[in-house]
DNA sequence: CTGTTAGCGCTTTCAA
DNA sequence: TTGAAAGCGCTAACAG
């Protein structure tokens, strides 16, 4: 271990000294918005600051400012590859805008996201990004919202990912549509016995994907019997073990639909464990096309979402910044995200 | 039942009055480390702090104490598994110590990794940590030392992950030593033809699994021919374009060995696509042990890295605390992680 | 144990 | 333009 702190870094008061300027001189040359400083003052200060290594006290200038360069981003679990791209999103974004984000994860836990976001607001962060999958029925929704709304009265602002949620700003995703459209596309190459692998009920994103794709098989007369609907974790071994248990159970599929790709992912684990190949006899359909789902054999069948577009646009909708011309059709509003089926060697026509 | 939401967050001066009480009593019945006060009064300012929707103002106390409650975490790029559940375990170390992480991504390029950590530095970070794969030879190499010792100078802590980075703390991985033994599992079972996809020669990670597998396979008296040595991405899509690259040159081999997991993803891509399956006639490894790994058909062979534990390892490295008994030998002492070789289906005895 | 009062490092009026 | 000085929200002596 190296010896304890020795010098503090160098303040501003420093670099003042040092150039031989006032305080007010050497911060506006540094940091200053309105350049209405003499340029070899500025020279002489800019030199001053490189001599002694002197970088801006970020926390001093947003006590100072009174606001912040900080994006707080809530994700139920950063090693999730659909959590992960869309951080990617966000933090490129973001140090476009001269922000730095502060990740937190959530753990899909309603008491704890709460918990997060109260120990957040302590950064004072300029924008909050929540981008865990939004549950239903919870006791603790009223006092998340509640939190939030006194987050954005005090000059916050908030935007969510996935479902409209009230009176925050959200990058909309079309879970229904997607998963109708996904359906359909399935009906169409044939597919008639089907089963999905779905989420717990409380969350939505898992129930509208549920909901969308019944919806579509609807559409084309097949029905989806209660029976052929098996809850499980929102994770890989979710999808595996929701497998094993429809396997178990017996019942004859021509086709497995889980509500995201990890859970595909599990899904085809688990077929190939029981001695079926995916793609021959039994296909397999995901959500989210994550960047692995190219690389599983077969290649997943799913729903496309531009992942990293969605961090960004996220980041975007709640700075107010929209750079991305071209992308954002009526300012401020909440642009859903095109959303895309993609047939792969997991679902063969039949 | 009124709060009227200012336009303005609640402040500790806010508080203390509403409680009536001093400034001091407010702040020490909040955030005060010993306990010195009246229960009474404590319990008043809780419920008026409670009332007001009072949050610590993490910033102002940052600046006030003149330390922060920050982690600063550099990774080369964020939706890279490896780097998430790093992510992951740093995150999860750090919500345990009340620190909360920002995350910045350089991209593997040293210029923006520099500059990274210089903009870093304005949030005073209680500790840095630099999970991007250290290059070498790079001009930009002696700055970031550079600016690191200042910060430590100052008063900072800073872990890097991978390789001995001179005066810094280190997770060290044993890139080397893992390498090697893959190298001689793999030989032990029969492959006598092989090559190699690794990085850039910079990437200091690269190299060293490189030599590392080199050495093992020199031991058992197998050659590495300079030509069957391919430098690509350190990617999914390096690993692709490297198998390409390799199968065009006609050479003829029986295992493929990538330098890291995500490499290997995409060297079993290629293969497939050009009709060879992976695990039948040539063998393939890779190395890290990420999670999709398990899942791609045949499941990888690889040395597998306690990714989460080598993130929350490196913050405690860095902290000084080592919650984690058992499995810190000497405290203070850059523990090696140990690695373990897996061997899975896509590299059958031969 | 409580309240007063200086700061922490920086920004920003407000005069000069 | 520049500098002096008053904060920003909070903590930490220092008296009371």
């Amino acid at each position: 271990m190296s010896a304890p702190a020795s010098k503090s870094p160098a303040t501003l008061h420093d670099v003042a000294r040092e150039a031989g300027v006032s305080l007010a001189t050497a911060s506006r040359s540094l940091n200053g918005s309105t350049r209405k400083v003499n340029e070899a003052y500025r020279q002489r200060v800019v030199e001053a600051a490189q001599r002694l290594g002197y970088t801006t006290n970020l926390f001093a200038q947003a006590v100072a400012k009174g606001s912040t360069t900080t994006v707080a981003l809530l994700v139920a679990d950063i090693a999730d590859p659909y959590f992960s791209s869309i951080a990617a999103g966000v933090i490129d974004a973001a140090s476009e805008e001269g922000l730095v984000v502060t990740i937190a994860v959530t753990g899909r836990n309603a008491q704890r996201e709460l918990d997060t976001v109260r120990a957040l607001r302590g950064q004072r962060p300029r924008v909050m990004i929540l981008a865990g999958s939004r549950t239903t029925g919870s006791a603790f929704e009223d006092q998340l919202r509640g939190e939030l709304t006194s987050f954005e009265d005090t000059g916050g602002k908030v935007a969510f990912i996935s479902q409209d949620a009230a009176p925050f700003a959200t990058v909309l995703l079309d879970n229904r549509g997607g998963a109708r459209d996904l359906a359909v596309a399935l009906a169409s190459l044939g597919y008639r016995d089907v089963a999905v692998i779905t989420g717990p009920p409380e969350i939505r994103t898992a129930e509208e994907r549920l909901e969308g794709f019944a919806a579509g098989l609807a559409e084309c007369g097949i029905p989806l019997p209660a029976d052929r609907i098996i809850h499980a974790d929102f994770t890989r071994d979710g999808g595996y073990r929701g497998t094993q248990e429809l396997l178990a159970s017996g019942a004859s599929v021509d086709l497995v639909f889980a509500v995201n790709d990890v859970m595909a992912v599990g899904v085809v684990s688990a077929l190939r464990e029981a001695g079926i190949v995916p793609g021959q006899g039994i296909g397999v359909a995901g959500y989210d096309d994550i960047p692995t789902v190219r690389d599983i054999t077969p290649a997943l069948t799913t729903v496309r979402i531009p992942l990293e577009d969605v961090g960004r646009r996220a980041l975007q909708l709640a700075t107010g910044s929209v750079h991305d011309a071209g992308a954002a059709p009526a300012p401020g509003e909440p642009a859903p995200i095109r959303t895309e089926t993609i047939i792969r060697g997991s679902t063969p026509r039949r």
